[in-house]
DNA sequence: ATGGTTATGTTATTATTTTCACAAAAAGTG
DNA sequence: CACTTTTTGTGAAAATAATAACATAACCAT
């Protein structure tokens, strides 16, 4: 039982969502949605299905009620704090990024490197020391990290984040982190997408005729 | 025929492949690299087939051998110059990233921003005006650029890009970019990730006992 | 009211992806 | 040199996901 693309959609149909309501729009048609989603709308109703979101026959979704479903689904109200591994150039763009994430309710609230120089406040959020970070994640009953660190140290860091009683990971560094199946792990190889688009971009067109890609 | 999956995934092989080889292995099996790759070792099998790839029967893939070939498909030799439209938090990152990707081929050339005070070199990129983009796109046979503007603008710079013949974006503004077929888009949305990973390590954990997120 | 229209919600169908299963080739062994 | 072991490569089967189809409810106009 896969979800994983579900929510990642539900997301998405969020975003939209809120584009539309600061629009001054009140409803929305899987037909309308699915457009500004790049999703198809029985694709669209299948997963509100999924998720017991219904909307009003002939009359849509109306866009108030729906974004209220989906935060509570996501739990947008309850503010959620994540701490970040590794300060370096992505771990400080996304620290910098952090008012961003905060309109989402989601919250940077330390950070933490294995480089003594790093320990200083980024953007408000202290950075700490690496040695702390189990403590931190105990006493702060934090259950998500960031992992912005390099590949060599990674496997390690994830070991230690998932003994402190870590449940989920973002990790940036190139690597495929093994952890017990509990713990969910989101790889994200910003190198190997770039090119992958490159791929896709480039050379992917002309072999068949239709490649999609 | 959808392969973006497939290539994802050779990427990924491709990545452990490195790791091995530093490592100082010579060979790899289906079932090692699958482990490393977190894999079926089928897939991997799978995989390789799709794009031609052989190995030995009996004696696994040699390493170098393998690389040899992904670095084929992906035109490894070649460099590829990319742009990057919008020097923020994450451009900014990326583009003192540049180092990693030229180690893959990848290079940024330049970046391009509508505010003034960012017209300066970062990390020996030249960061030029948005209004030299289409030129410099077409003088310099451009086809990929990696956009990281905020939501508001993406779609006209997304336009913009694509009348200046660009045919892949790498897109981190939070909104889904509507482009003709034959471009490629990847929309990566930081926050929609970070948030999927909150929900599959808080919430989805109880609901049917196991669902696999 | 009542009939027509429209958009949902869900079932059925199709397509895609992954896993399974096994034949065939290579390498080792006695 | 036969025999066993091991690992690939691929066709078949199973599982998943996406699309199509359509019955049903709500709304609107007459």
């Amino acid at each position: 039982m896969q979800i994983r693309n579900n929510i990642r959609r539900l997301l998405q149909y969020r975003m939209c969502l809120i584009r539309f309501r600061e629009l001054g729009f009140e409803r929305v048609y899987s037909y309308s949605l699915g457009r500004e989603a790049g999703v198809s709308p029985e694709q669209i109703r299948k997963d509100f299905s999924r998720f017991g979101i219904k909307g009003n026959k002939r009359g849509g979704y109306l866009i108030s009620e729906l974004l209220d479903s989906l935060n509570y689904i996501f739990g947008k109200n309850e503010l959620q704090d994540v701490i970040l591994i590794g300060v370096g150039n992505i771990g400080m763009a996304l620290a910098r990024y952090n008012c961003g994430f905060f309109k989402r309710r989601k919250y940077i609230v330390a950070g933490f490197d294995i480089d003594p120089s790093k320990i200083r406040k980024i953007n408000e959020i202290p950075v700490l020391p690496m040695e702390v970070m189990p403590r931190f994640v105990k006493e702060n009953g934090i259950t998500v990290g960031i992992m912005a660190v390099p590949a060599i140290s990674a496997q390690e860091i994830c070991n230690m984040l998932v003994n402190a009683g870590i449940k989920g990971i973002m990790n940036f560094a190139p690597i495929v982190l093994k952890a017990p199946r509990e713990v969910v792990i989101e790889n994200i190889n910003l190198c190997n997408v770039l090119e992958s688009v490159i791929y896709c971009a480039n050379y992917a067109r002309d072999d068949l005729g239709v490649l999609e890609c």
